[in-house]
Order: structure tokens, then C-alpha cells, then sequence
DNA sequence: GTGAAAGCGCTAACAA
DNA sequence: TTGTTAGCGCTTTCAC
């Protein structure tokens, strides 16, 4: 018995293995690792000693020596929400299938998280992480990576070459939703904003299609993050005072239509015969609203085996950093229409 | 340059930290981890040292010395469903409070996945496991327990006190959501099952709340795992064709619900006029339907809390196994209301 | 308060 | 085809 030494393990090692199948352990290793190289004899005698006694890999003795952990990391704001679930459900299988696991951190948009939880990952020494960063600058992700972890940032386009990435053109979002309103004939037009990168990128697109239609009026109303029942309904009444009375609203994403559209029913005003609403990202429950919800769908699911993909890409010899935009796709269903042409229409 | 050893990190480690502020190994280690068994001015010039060369620990080392691990595994059928992603962030939360990180495995009720996740987690020598198990038998999940790696079982009772678990009462599930449909006066009743072991235990208490009253019928249709819409239409086609008509009708789970509403809805039935409907689950949807569905809610986020406390309870001293029973909790809205009383009605 | 030394379980270079 | 050996980076016991 050793003076040093962590609680002695109930496990078997691979020196016991060895032990028990008359071999050395560097052919117990092989077995494990190079199973050609080992003549058949031996290597069933080996295997039946494992049987026997329910032998079980030490990985950390085995990323300690080899170097190479078989967990990549997965960090974004939150699994429950069904956005990012998805996402990681993504990443997950495009990791399995690479035979590594999915260490989940939810972020929270807390940048004191995000840096807690990349030097977790980087102890652990996690063979790459995905990452939806939040806060300004990347300098931490950069740092990271610099000191020799892979990492692949996913919603944010990094423009240089310094990192990989996988995004969704949300501007072209933006526009899609935006043009499909203007294509219907509606004039007057609300952008429902809340606060981040990938918002700001849905209301330029908006913005633009607005720009390049003549005689169309775009109003902005900015909700805060996070932005509770009041705050929305709050945004609702000044879009119902508003005058010329819009007949067209993009709410930043569905989770907000969900409010939106009970605020405005609840005030008389219909969707989509008063106004029209769309939304954007396309989670579930936009398919069973009443009336179901027109929005901008992010292929979420492959947003994350991209990223993924992306991520394997960085063991290869002569990697190259890239960047993967998606397009989002816009998905009709009830909740928009052509505008009545009411009252005071000069038009028509 | 040593003959041997994994390509060279360019990481600094313990020894060159030690090197740099001009102490031995064991003072870095203990600045570490009994900080204030060193004296202030070593403390000091260590961690001048750490900061200066970027140190990062070496988890695996770590682990490999100490013996402990710093990540859990979390195995669950699949991520993406908003059932099990709230179970999940429930449990991530409570491991972040004990500093654990979460490995993620979807297991998609496949055994050999199950199977396959059991054995990665144990190798990684995880400080352990949360399962919701599929299959029959827990002999495999017993079997890594019994090998040294605490398990706790979640959404299944495990009878015995060989396992700590967690779980919902889903007979007093199906009870809330019959009696509810009873209590306002519903004498002609559906339960629509599916397959699995917690959706059994809501049947029986379906059928025990319908036992107990007198003079009602009850009808139990069941639709294979993963139904598609044709199954499911298929079964909505049986209800519509029941005499004497149903007017309450309960799903095994809201997500059965959607399509089941939709094709009453089609077929001209309406709800709750026709029929009352009641879910189960209280998915996000659930209240945004129209008209917002009844059903019974699982705390599935304290669920996952409620299983990491019993793991971190696994590792104190004089443990012993035990189960926590939640209590589902009925959530009335407006897909129920009494039956109306037509034609034939006797009664009255 | 600090240091020397042993060794966790494994892999890989090399010798036999 | 198999064995010998060194050592990955850390923690821990014990001596000073």
C-alpha cells in the first residue's frame, strides 16, 4: 500500500487487467487502441479478463496521457428555451456522431457566466467549444482560443479571420418579413424591436425593404430584454394610438407575438383583418396561435450541426477559419393579409 | 525533451508556475486549494505568476490525482422537447451550484443509446448520473451504480431502495384530469394513451377517478409511440364516432392535444361546446391555443432540481436511497366547461 | 510555511 | 507480436 495515494478505487485498472491475462499493459492498451496488432489469442484473453471484471476506462488517466478529451463544450443563453434546445440537440448528434459529448452551459446573458463557465471548459480540456457569446467583445473567446482550445462562435458573424462561425442572415430576415407585408400592400408598418446584435440585424433588414418602397412608413418601438407582460402591452397601446393606424406589425421574434397578439385582441383590433403580424424564428407554438403566426423561420437544428461541423474541422491538419450563414425562410400561414382599404383610402 | 510523452502543450503548468515564482509544485498547489495555509507574500507572487503565463489547470490531472470529478451526466430522451429541456436547466442550475458542469446525452428512447451514453459517462468517471431510463429493467443503470458511480432515476419509481429518484405522481395526474372533467358533469369519457410507463400510470388514475363515480363510461383509445397526424386523426375519427357521444375527452400529453383539437375542430366539433379537452404536461403552448387548453402541469424544472439534490445527497456520508414524489397540479382553462345537455339527455 | 517525492491510470516510443 | 519504461500534471503525505 502506497503512503500517497487518492480513496483506493473498487475499479479495476489496466494494470489489473494485464495482471489477470498473463499480459503487459502496453498490450492491454492495445487491445483497447490498436486491436489488429494484438494476435487473436491474446486478445480474447484479455477481452474475457475485462468481462470478468467489468472493466472500465479511466478517461481522465487516458486525456491526461493522450492529450485529447472526448468532450466538446456547448454554451448559449438557455436550454429551455426551445430555440437553443434545438440548436443543441443539433450540435449533440453532429457530436456523437464524431464520438464526443456535450457539456451544456446555460449563459443566461451574464457575461460573469459566460467567463466562469469558458475557464471550466478550458480546465476540463474540452476538445472544442460552441458558443453563443454574449456581451460586446470576444476578447475572452479569443483568449481561449489563443491558449489553444477551439472554439466556433454561432449568432454572431465575426467578420476577420479569426474564428469560425455559423450565423442565420438575419438581415435578409428582416427584409423577408418586411417585404412580404409591403408585397401584400400594407403602408404602414411597426418594427417591434428588443435589444441585441441579431435584433439589430433583423431591423436593418426591415428597414431597408421599408427604404427601397416608396411611400411606406416604418415605425420602431424598442421593448427591453427580457421585457415582461406590462412592458409589452405598454408597446401594444402605443401601437393601437398610433396614427395612420398601422396595418402591419414585426415583432423581433415569436415570443413576443404571443403578448402582441393577445394585446391586440384584446383591444378589438383583429388579426389579420385589422392588422397583420408576423414574427420570427418560427418555434413551435407559432403553428397553433390563433390565428397561427406568420414568421421568419432560423433553421435551428442545423444551425448547430453546422457549428459543429465546423468545429471537427478545426482538428484537421490545414485548417482554414470560415463562417456559414443560413438563410432564414419566411413561413406563411394566417396571421397576415392584404389590408382592408378603409375609410379615408384615397387609393384603390 | 523527453523520448515519450503526448505532443507538448504550450500550456504553462503547475511545475513551470513553481519554476517562474521560485517555490516548489506542492506551495502552487496549495495556493489552489488551501489558499490560506501560504503565507501572503508566496500566495501573492504565485498568483502574479498564474496571471503573468495564462495559467490553466489541468482538469484531467486533476481528476486522475484526486479522484473527483467536476461534471454530472444528464441522460434524457431528447433535449429539443421543452419537457425535458426545463427538467435539464433544473438540473444545471443545482449542479452549477455545487460547481458541477452537465454532460448532455439525448438518448431518444433507444436502449442502445441509453446503453451506449451509460458507458462514456462511467469511463469519463463522472460524479454522476441523472437518467429518466428507458426500457424495462434498470439492471444496466444497477450495474454502474453497483460499479461505483452514483445514479439517480428520474420520472420512474423504482420501488426498492437500491436508487434514489425522482418522479411525478402521474396516477394523481390522471385522477386531477378526470375528476375535473367529472366534477363538471361529464358522463361519456375518452382517454387517449400512448406507450411508456408514466403514461400507464396516468391511465389508472383515469380509470380510478371514473371508478369511483357512478354511472360513467370510459372509452381508452391508444395511439402507438410517435404517432404521425394520420394516427392521430385516425383516433379522433373513433371519437367522433362514439355512441353515445363522449363530451370529455383526455390526451396523454398536450402534444398529443394539438392535433387532436385541430381535427375536432375540423370536423366540426367544437370545443368545449362539443367536447372538453384536457392535456398533460403544461408545454408552453398549452395556454396560448385556442381556446387555451386544460391540463395538468408536471414541475419539470423542479424535477431536475429535485434529482441533483438527491445525487449531491449520494455523495455525504450515511446516505440513504429515497424517492420524491411531485404532486401534479390541475391547470383549468377554457378547453373544459360542463356538457351541455342535448337531446336524448334523460336527466336533468 | 514550504519542499521532496511518490504515484493516480494510462499511452507511446522503443527494444526484444 | 509483446514487454519495458518513462512520464502526462496534479495532489498529498511527511519531513523540515
Amino acid at each position: 500500500m502506497s503512503r500517497t495515494g487518492p480513496r483506493p478505487s473498487s475499479r479495476a485498472n489496466l494494470g489489473r487487467i494485464a495482471e489477470v491475462a498473463g499480459v503487459s499493459k502496453s498490450t492491454v492498451s492495445n487491445v483497447l487502441n490498436n486491436p489488429d496488432v494484438v494476435a487473436d489469442s491474446t486478445r480474447a484473453r484479455v477481452q474475457d479478463a475485462m468481462a470478468e471484471l467489468g472493466y472500465v476506462r479511466n478517461g481522465a488517466a487516458r486525456q491526461l496521457r493522450a492529450g485529447t478529451s472526448r468532450i466538446a463544450g456547448c454554451m448559449l443563453f438557455d436550454v429551455s428555451n426551445p430555440y437553443y434546445a434545438e440548436l443543441a440537440r443539433g450540435a449533440e448528434d453532429r457530436l456523437a456522431e464524431a464520438d464526443l459529448m456535450m457539456l451544456m452551459c446555460s449563459v443566461d446573458v451574464e457575461v460573469g457566466k459566460q467567463e466562469h463557465y469558458l475557464r471550466l471548459l478550458e480546465e476540463q480540456g474540452v476538445r472544442g467549444i460552441l458558443i453563443c457569446p454574449v456581451g460586446g467583445d470576444l476578447t475572452s473567446v479569443l483568449q481561449v482560443q489563443a491558449r489553444g482550445t477551439s472554439v466556433v462562435v454561432i449568432g454572431r458573424s465575426t467578420g476577420g479571420r479569426e474564428l469560425c462561425a455559423a450565423d442565420v442572415d438575419d438581415r435578409l430576415g428582416g427584409r423577408l418579413a418586411a417585404k412580404h407585408l409591403l408585397d401584400l400592400g400594407h403602408r404602414e408598418l411597426v418594427y417591434l424591436a428588443g435589444e441585441g446584435l441579431s435584433i439589430d440585424r433583423r431591423r436593418r433588414g426591415v428597414r431597408e425593404a421599408v427604404a427601397t418602397a416608396a411611400n411606406r412608413r416604418l415605425t420602431e418601438i424598442t421593448v427591453p430584454r427580457r421585457a415582461d407582460q406590462f412592458q409589452i402591452d405598454a408597446a401594444v397601446e402605443r401601437i393601437a394610438e398610433l396614427r395612420p393606424r398601422p396595418t402591419g406589425v414585426i415583432c423581433f421574434n415569436d415570443h413576443t407575438a404571443v403578448p402582441v397578439l393577445q394585446g391586440l385582441q384584446r383591444r378589438g383590433i383583429a388579426v389579420p383583418r385589422d392588422i397583420s403580424l408576423v414574427g420570427y424564428d418560427d418555434l413551435p407554438f407559432a403553428a397553433v396561435l390563433s390565428p397561427p403566426l406568420t414568421t421568419v423561420r432560423r433553421p435551428r437544428y442545423e444551425l448547430g450541426r453546422a457549428a459543429t461541423v465546423l468545429l471537427l474541422s478545426e482538428f484537421e491538419p490545414d485548417h482554414e477559419h470560415r463562417e456559414i450563414l443560413f438563410e432564414p425562410e419566411l413561413v406563411v400561414r394566417a396571421s397576415t393579409a392584404p389590408p382592408r382599404r378603409h375609410r379615408a383610402s384615397v387609393q384603390l
